[in-house]
DNA sequence: CAACGTCTATCTACCAGTTGGTCGGTTGGC
DNA sequence: GCCAACCGACCAACTGGTAGATAGACGTTG
């Protein structure tokens, strides 16, 4: 009995990043990961070779996701100063979701454990993000290029910073307060 | 063979902080530890009975040692807007020292798997930090008490956040950009 | 003072569970 | 008949943890 070829790779993909945004790289075990998908453990060498290639290409699919949703937002708003504001969704979402946070957050704690090949598409997380608030940023005319893509690095580490101290309380309304807070402060554009 | 009581004890502490620090508590392991401080990993159940006594004793250390680092701070400070800005010290010491990050910020995203006696431990560090930020912003007449929790929060929640994206790059100087800019957006007082 | 028991810190040897990964075989669609 | 997708059985490495023995420091007692 076999699916259709792209089914299970994709669905073992989906349960991957779920997992790894709950329990990390290190947390990531091919046995659990098979059983939520409904198949075997060794199956998955069918689609991955190594642990760490199943690694780099859930990050990898975590970080286009993020472009789809960060350029979902920019064409919605109406303006960039909107778009800004609905930046923190993205994080919050995660949260929302059984309290998971950033896989990018995730991996940079466990930098040393790290592949690689994993280490590359997890910073290329944080480079989609920090290029869209960047952009956003110039085209809000809030800061200049000059500015814009250091208080972007800013802005996306408060923001990971806020939804990881939230998560250690397991209390999405702490993530809003601090969300809240650096619009107050000046950090985020009120 | 054996030496003072306490000496053993305290140096499992230290080689576990150290672990701890770089690969969290799930990459704490006994074996590892017992080897830095040259017993063999059955010995450490003489002094912790278990690996999530252990992890709870580190964590409690941790934040104890902050408390009197965080004490050292506003003491030779000559006033408290001073010792604010000498705040991000303390992370960056971590990183400093082989690119390891705040054991709070690690556990954070460990929470699914933490014992519950380490939860706590752990989130005492995130307290005494917010409790020494918040009073200092009160001293120094930036926040009123009404409002200076909130903010210590987020100051915390933005510094450790940058602390981590510094890690995930391997580049402590990100660290000292993404402060500076927390400090040109308003966030920390300049 | 010597003999004794005791307590602490440590050891060696071992165990069961889990992990990433391998091997050889089976199944079913094209 | 071929090939992708899958399976059961297995393995070596590593994990937290246990059992039982040993070696030395120390106070007590004959």
């Amino acid at each position: 009995m076999c699916m259709a070829s792209s089914n299970s790779r994709e669905a073992v993909l989906a349960a991957a990043k779920r997992s790894a945004m709950a329990r990390g790289y290190n947390g990531l075990n091919f046995r659990d990961i098979a059983a939520e998908v409904g198949i075997k453990a060794p199956s998955i060498y069918h689609h991955f070779a190594t642990k760490a290639e199943l690694g780099a290409a859930v990050a990898r699919r975590y970080w286009e996701d993020t472009v789809t949703q960060l350029a979902a937002i920019s064409d919605e708003a109406h303006d960039p100063r909107m778009a800004l504001r609905r930046y923190p969704e993205i994080f919050r979402k995660s949260l929302a979701n059984d309290n998971r946070i950033c896989l990018s957050s995730f991996m940079a704690a466990e930098y040393d454990d790290l592949p690689d090949p994993v280490k590359i598409e997890v910073q290329g997380f944080a480079d989609v993000n920090v290029a869209w608030l960047s952009t956003l940023l110039v085209d809000a005319e809030i800061l200049g290029p000059d500015e814009s893509e250091i208080r972007a690095r800013a802005i996306y580490a408060a923001v990971a910073g806020a939804q990881l101290f939230a998560r250690g309380r397991a209390d999405i309304a702490l993530f809003d307060t601090m969300i809240a807070s650096y619009r107050a402060a000046g950090l985020l554009p009120a």
